[in-house]
RNA sequence: CGGGGCGUAGCGCAGUCUGGUUAGCGCGCCACGUUCGGGACGUGGAGGCCGGUGGUUCGAAUCCACUCGCCCCGACCA
């Protein structure tokens, strides 16, 4: 490719919109455009990284027993009726109607499609397990699309389903399925953490992502560097390490003006904040719950909301706690009386906590539960920090960010049931497909890619997923020989194989080199009239420093010989 | 949906508060010339419905109303 032809130019500013690091690079070298919120176009070299990545999935799909199909964006919404998932997505599905005033949805997935069709065209459990998986576009019409490429209303998604005959069978699909995951990624040079996952109000069982560690993830991982439990901050379990029991005192009032957080509670009565109740009213549905835990903990929403299995959890506004006899700062379980109480279990793990007094400027000393208040649900709603302990073997628990490029789910019978995806048995009995989904975002991939490796002159790019291969970088273009010489090294990699943007410009070394950087190409090649008094090309990998001088009749092997190492890893 | 910010040339911006010739600047683009191993320089050019609609006014990029779009924070994101 000769970069004088490339269609999509390289930008000296990135537009102001473009925020995240990754959208700015993108943009800049040419790679991706936008058209709308959360909508953008692929360029020539951008594509030709997202149909590397692509390859790559779909061959370690296609390895794993995957067979690959079309189906709908346009789906009837009676689908998503029947799955109960048209309330669930809510206002995320697109929908719309057709010129017969029917209601058609944009899929967001496709697993009430996959469902529907193994309906009708799955008989015997002869024909299982069965995994189906699909390379297309998804709409989502996102609250609020963000970061460029790594949240978007319409992507690209590869997506298997598996369909097994009993829970088994799923764990070898699942196993299968991440183990094919683990090779994507490897392949693409990206290394991706696993972790235990949240699976939402509709999963099953067991749920994984698969974390590229970047700063500027918006997922936070808990890691145990012990025993190697990682998951997202979101599903943690805590080790939760009860302080010392003391004899039940007197419940005590005492007067704490202005003093609304536990941070300065705990320094105005000098303990730690183990000793304390924190208090927190949400909205679960409508209806006010109060969360009740120790102090020294912060309320993990997810938890919370897959106990209380409501569809909208959201903190209580000043608003929402006019008459529920909580004020705020000074909230307490203790004399509370119409409201549900959700506690965690750190609040049997110590006693005479203070709480607030449900009055203003009040707290109450020597608070214990239940000779103090009672509950209604008591469970695990705490979120996992750094410098909590690993649930599993005692040791601190380290965090870092994330962005999530992979979520692996068991799914269950619930979609097979209402859809009527069942199979006859050996025995003749009818019985429902046990499922599970396997996702990646290309296009967040991509962007996550970027996100990880870069430097302030712009992308360093895996070689596996690099648009070209190699950057071919001439100076002094109107210098005869090094425009023969040039031109004979491009032809010798091109009859080679290799993948080379040839940049064919007049333009100064500090223009090439700079678009070099930027564009991140993992192999630069630089033949100049320097290099050719010794019959030379300049060879220079991307990610590293130092350059060496090869011959010119050998170069293309040398760069051969660079694909073929990054191959092997 | 709540809060904040922004729409002027392909990109980055000034001009708007305080209305008044032909709407500017840098980068990029085109032509010619001199340079050039880390974003050189000269000369000459092309490029604008000042997001849109309606109003106020002798006169609107500028004031008012409505509207569309984009970005950020939050909510949200099976």
């Amino acid at each position: 490719m000769r970069f004088s032809k490339l269609f999509g130019k390289t930008l000296r500013q990135a537009p102001a919109e473009a925020d995240s690091i990754s959208h700015q690079l993108l943009v800049r070298a040419g790679m991706v455009d936008q058209i709308a919120t959360g909508v953008y176009s692929y360029l020539p070299s951008g594509w030709r990284t997202l149909r590397k990545i692509e390859r790559i999935v779909r061959q370690e799909m296609d390895r794993a027993g995957g067979q690959e199909l079309s189906m709908p964006s346009l789906q009837p919404v009676e689908l998503w009726d029947l799955s109960g998932r048209h309330e669930a997505f809510g206002k995320t599905l697109f929908t719309f109607k057709d010129r017969k005033e029917h209601t058609l949805v944009l899929g967001p997935t496709h697993e009430e499609v996959v469902t529907e069709l193994v309906h009708r065209h799955l008989q015997s459990y002869k024909e299982l397990p069965l995994l189906l998986y699909q390379i297309q576009n998804k709409f989502r019409d996102e609250p609020r699309p963000r970061g460029g490429l790594l949240r978007v209303r319409e992507f690209i998604m590869k997506d298997l389903y598996s369909f097994d005959a009993d829970l088994a069978g799923l764990d070898r699909s699942y196993k299968k399925m991440i183990e094919a995951y683990n090779n994507i990624y490897r392949r693409c040079g990206l290394p991706a953490v696993m972790v235990e996952a949240d699976s939402g109000a509709i999963g099953g069982k067991d749920s994984h992502e698969f974390m590229l560690i970047a700063e500027t993830g918006e997922d936070e991982i808990i890691r145990c560097h012990n025993c190697g439990y990682t998951a997202n901050a979101e599903k943690a379990e805590v080790r939760k390490t009860p302080s010392a029991a003391e004899e039940p005192l007197p419940i005590q009032e005492i007067s704490t003006p202005g003093v609304t957080s536990i941070a300065d509670l705990a320094r105005l009565l000098n303990m730690p904040e183990s000793k304390t109740l924190k208090a927190v009213m949400y909205m679960a549905d409508g209806n006010h719950v109060l969360s009740v835990i120790r102090g020294d903990m912060d309320v993990n929403e997810v938890k919370l909301k897959n106990m209380l299995k409501c569809a909208d959890l959201r903190m209580a506004t000043d608003e929402d706690l006019k008459g529920t006899g909580i004020v705020a700062g000074y909230a307490s379980p203790v004399g509370l009386k119409g409201v549900k109480v959700v506690a965690d279990e750190s609040i049997m793990m110590g006693n005479n906590f203070v709480a607030g007094a449900n009055r203003r400027d009040t707290h109450l000393k020597n608070v214990n539960y239940p000779r103090d208040f009672q509950i209604d649900i008591m469970g695990d709603i705490a979120r996992a920090k750094a410098g909590h302990e690993c649930p599993r073997c005692g040791h601190v628990f380290l965090t870092s960010r994330g962005i999530e490029v992979g979520h692996v789910f068991k799914l269950g019978t619930f979609l097979s049931e209402k859809l009527g995806a069942y199979f006859l048995d050996e025995n003749g009995e009818q019985r429902p497909c046990i499922m599970g989904c396997y996702g990646i975002g290309l296009g967040r991939l991509l962007a996550a890619a970027v996100e990880q490796n870069h430097d302030e002159k712009g992308i360093i790019w895996p070689l596996p997923i690099a648009p070209h291969q190699v950057y071919l970088c001439p100076l002094f273009l109107d210098n005869t020989e090094v425009a023969s010489e040039v031109e004979r090294v491009y032809n010798e990699m091109v009859k080679q194989g290799i993948e080379v943007l040839y940049d064919d410009r007049v333009e100064s070394a500090g223009i090439k080199f700079n678009d070099a950087d930027l564009l991140g190409l993992p192999i630069r090649v630089t033949v100049s009239p320097r290099t050719l008094k010794s019959k030379s090309a300049e060879f220079k990998l991307r990610a590293k420093g130092e350059s060496e001088l090869v011959p010119l009749g050998e170069i293309a092997n040398r760069v051969k010989q660079e694909i073929a190492a990054a191959a092997d890893t």
